[in-house]
Parts: structure tokens; sequence; C-alpha cells
DNA sequence: AACCTGACGAAGA
DNA sequence: TTCTTCGCCAGGT
């Protein structure tokens, strides 16, 4: 495997039940800010293959945008999210201000970034909190 | 080597 | 505010 698919399933792995992510968040938490789209690509590519949770992964505005001609589709995701409790709107939309995950300063720690990194995390996640 | 393709996201019109 | 464009970058062909 891969270094950088390796980490996203790492980080993914992290999300808890009951929470999601977005794509462009797993690429800020993997220190490439700007790989949102290559995010999307790992998940797609190891559909079926790996076990994580993957349904926890949605866009920016908590859209579910999951290609999904395969094993995973919109309609699954939305399953497995409701499954934990989430509520999805029938536009296949959750509410990101209140279930979106955000990872404190301990646990950026643990995933052993630099000081200066995390800091940086942190300020452009309390940017996406006050849109 | 030179394209092409995205389960994205920010910026500009 | 909604829609389009463009940058992004790992992998595939």
């Amino acid at each position: 495997m891969l270094p950088f698919k390796q980490r996203v399933i790492e980080i993914v792995r992290l999300i808890p039940y009951g929470k999601v992510v977005s794509y462009g968040q797993v690429a800020l938490y993997l220190g490439l800010p700007r790989s949102a789209r290559e995010v999307g690509w790992v998940l797609n590519s190891t559909e079926g293959k790996v076990d994580l949770p993957w349904w926890r992964v949605i866009n920016r505005n908590g859209f579910i945008t999951i290609k999904g001609t395969r094993f995973n589709t919109p309609v699954v995701q939305k399953r497995l999210l409701e499954a934990e409790g989430i509520e999805v709107s029938e536009k296949y939309q959750v509410d990101m201000k209140t279930i979106r995950f955000i990872a404190d300063e301990g646990l950026l720690k643990k995933w052993q970034l630099s000081d200066e990194y995390i800091q940086g995390v942190i300020g452009k996640l309390s940017l996406n909190l006050s849109e």
C-alpha cells in the first residue's frame, strides 16, 4: 500500500461513529490541504477491498457526492449514515454544523504533526466553522 | 513522456 | 446567491 493511500485510510478510520468529515478535511489532516480530490480517488479505489467507514466522508457542504456505480452508492451511504443516527435529507445532505467531526489539538498531536502545522490546521478549521 | 480522469473546493462572475 | 472555471495531484493509458 502506498503511503498516501495508507494515510487516507488511517485518518478515515479515526472518524467517530455518528460523525462525518469532508474530503478537504481529510486532505488537511494528511498534510496535503489541496488534495481533496485525491481523497475521493482513494476511497473509490479501495471500494469493497478495505475495511473502513468510507460513508463518513462527504463533501464540504454536507452533500453525499459518491459516484456510486459499484457496491457503494448514494443510497447505501445515506442508509449507513442514518443507521448511525445521522439525519440525511431527501437531497442527500446532512447538517455539517452539528455532525461534523473536528479533531482537537490533542488528536492532531497524536497524528504526529508539527506544532506549526497544527496551529495552521486549527486556524483553517475555525474559518470553516464560522462560515 | 504526454495526456486524461476525477466520491473536491475556492474564487470569481 | 447560483453557476462556472480552474487549480489541485495521484494514478491510469
